[in-house]
DNA sequence: TAAATTGGCGCC
DNA sequence: AAAGGGCGCCAATTTA
């Protein structure tokens, strides 16, 4: 009952299930279970559970109260070594896999679905074309182990599809388990900043009022919502504004200004995290997005529906720990900068992140003469790809102290530049610009023809390429960090109460009864360091978190 | 008329 | 001071 076991469902709610030996094939008889999720209650032992998709059979069992250690997810172990293999554009699914493998069809990958609050069913949700037997499961999985020891480190990747792996089981339990929110308080904060709600159709009151307010100072009627609107009445003003972005405005002397930006920050809670978001995101005390791992090329996370990922700060006061529960939010202090310091191995950069305080401030002592606030210009400037202004002199500055730092990114920026395949430290791989489709999916900038520029002159394309490859190397570097956080906490949270229940690019939240919250705030610190140690092996850098034992998220920071 | 694109802004 | 990287979502507008 120990070891590796690999699962398929089969119709009528039951499971075929297997041992697996050392060699990554059966160790046994193929066992056809009645109940899929009794298959797995019943064998505690299993160390790690094969199956092609979590978001497939995992929601199942946590259905019926049973959670498992650890899996491997196929069909995302599919995805990163294609991409490993510099064949991103090749469908992932389980039956396209064996297709390659056998020689047969290669079925496209099903669309992806959009998260639908009111025709959620899945009750009815047709049989997966692209499911596959156990036995052909089990050729596939195999399989993926000969490719994962050919890949450059394999150590590093089979940690990455490990970390993956666990992603996707602790999004399926925060899928489950949801946010908790306080429709009422929800309520209340938007009636301080919007006012009355109108049933039926139109605005809330402040909006009426400010889009009064608006229109008076134009000395006609414009609608705030509209930019076009906007822009031409401020040309008719006088004014030649090029766009209605809030920066661009912010710039201009006119009394429209002040009310146009206050209505844009309400109109913006009003569409998006109003009294119809509450309506079709929040039941029974929780608020229940879908988590999506590995939704991006860079790794992050996205979800669907609800936009979790970015709750506006005010609206945060509406996450309130049950009665007698706290919200342990714990934020990754400067994470990109001591991925950078990490992967880059610059040996004062590594010291500068090997201590927890401010790493802006330590930056600043060593290059910018205390100024904090130019070093992080400059530290986000080598990450992003910053191109004009202060952030390239800035940059000159940064680049003489921590030279090695900053060459990593260029690295990877000529290589994305090039065409070459960029990878995170644990192979998580950027997709070249092969065939036009392919790279427009990826979301990767193209090139294009530029006429204007001589040979030797990159187009604007090419360098946003560089861009986009330069901020893979450390945004995607720091998700397989966190994915091994995430991990460690998960393991470390079991035989409590607590519960994951928010994640974001560097943050988390977990759900737990106050007694817990010492322990949880000391399971995150002694998972950052594990998550470092695993990620990096011996590394000096440290990945400090900010805690906070809260009942409201907006007093978090 | 439905699908795709655009402008804008929230979060990291 | 200038407008870099990654997303999702909404309404309006354009395209097919």
């Amino acid at each position: 009952m120990t070891g590796r076991w690999a699962l398929a469902p089969v119709e009528g709610g039951g499971a075929d299930v297997v041992p697996l030996g050392p060699d990554d094939l059966p160790s046994g008889p193929v066992r056809r279970e009645p109940d899929l999720a009794e298959a797995v209650r019943s064998r505690p032992g299993v160390t790690r559970w094969v199956w092609r998709s979590t978001a497939e059979v995992y929601p199942r069992l946590l259905a019926a109260g049973v959670r498992v250690e650890r899996c491997h997810d196929v069909e995302d172990a599919e995805t990163l070594l294609l991409g490993h293999e510099g064949r991103s554009g090749e469908p992932r699914n389980a039956a396209a896999a064996l297709g390659r493998l056998r020689g047969g069809p290669v079925p496209p990958d099903p669309p992806t679905r959009n998260a639908d609050p009111s025709a959620q069913d899945p009750l009815f949700e047709a049989a997966d074309p692209v499911d596959v037997p156990l036995a052909d499961l089990l050729a596939v999985y195999a399989e993926q182990r000969r490719r994962l020891a050919a890949t450059a480190h394999p150590d590093r990747m089979a940690l990455l599809l490990a970390a993956e792996s666990a992603g996707t089981l602790v999004a399926a339990e925060m899928n489950r388990t949801g946010l908790p929110w306080r429709a009422d308080v929800h309520r209340e904060v938007l009636r301080g900043l919007l006012g009355e709600r109108y049933p039926g159709a139109g605005e809330p009151r402040r909006l009426a009022e400010l889009a009064d307010e608006v229109s008076a100072a134009f000395g006609r009627r414009v609608r705030p919502d509209l930019p076009a609107d906007v822009v031409k009445a401020f040309a008719q003003a006088g004014v030649r504004v090029r766009s209605t972005r809030r920066w661009e405005l912010s710039k201009l002397d006119h009394p429209a200004v002040p009310p146009l930006l206050e209505y844009k920050r309400l109109y913006r809670i009003w569409v998006a995290h109003g009294w119809s978001w509450l309506q079709d995101w929040v039941r029974e005390g929780r608020f229940r997005p879908e988590f999506l791992p590995a939704g991006t090329v860079t790794g992050r996370w996205v979800t669907h529906g609800g936009g979790a990922l970015q709750i506006p700060k005010v609206i945060r006061r509406a996450v309130i720990a049950d009665p007698g529960w706290r919200l342990v939010v714990a934020d990754a202090d400067q994470m990109e900068p001591r991925v950078l310091a990490a992967i880059s191995r610059d040996p004062a950069f590594m010291k500068v992140a090997g201590r927890e305080s401010d790493l802006y401030q330590a930056v600043s002592e060593r290059a910018f003469a205390g100024d904090r606030d130019r070093a992080k210009i400059a530290v986000l400037g080598a990450i992003y790809g910053q191109t004009s202004g202060d952030g390239l002199k800035n940059l000159a500055a940064l680049r003489r102290r921590f030279p090695l730092a900053v060459a990593h990114v260029d690295e990877a920026a000529r290589a994305g530049e090039e065409g070459r395949l960029v990878r995170t430290w644990l192979g998580r791989t950027c997709p070249p610009v092969g065939g036009q489709e392919e790279a427009e999916e990826a979301g990767i900038p193209l090139a294009e023809d530029d006429d204007e520029l001589g040979p030797g002159r990159s187009t604007a394309t090419t360098r946003a390429r560089g861009r986009f490859a330069r901020n893979f190397v450390v945004q995607g570097s720091a998700a397989d960090w966190t994915f091994l956080l995430l991990a460690a906490l998960r393991r470390r949270l079991r035989g409590l109460a607590a519960e994951l229940v928010f994640f974001q690019h560097d943050e988390v939240i977990v759900h737990c009864p106050a007694g817990e919250a010492e322990q949880v705030t000391a399971a995150i610190r002694e998972s950052s360091a594990e998550a470092a140690r695993l990620t990096f092996g011996d590394t000096p850098v440290r990945f400090p978190f900010t805690t906070a034992v809260v009942e409201c998220y907006a007093d978090a920071k």
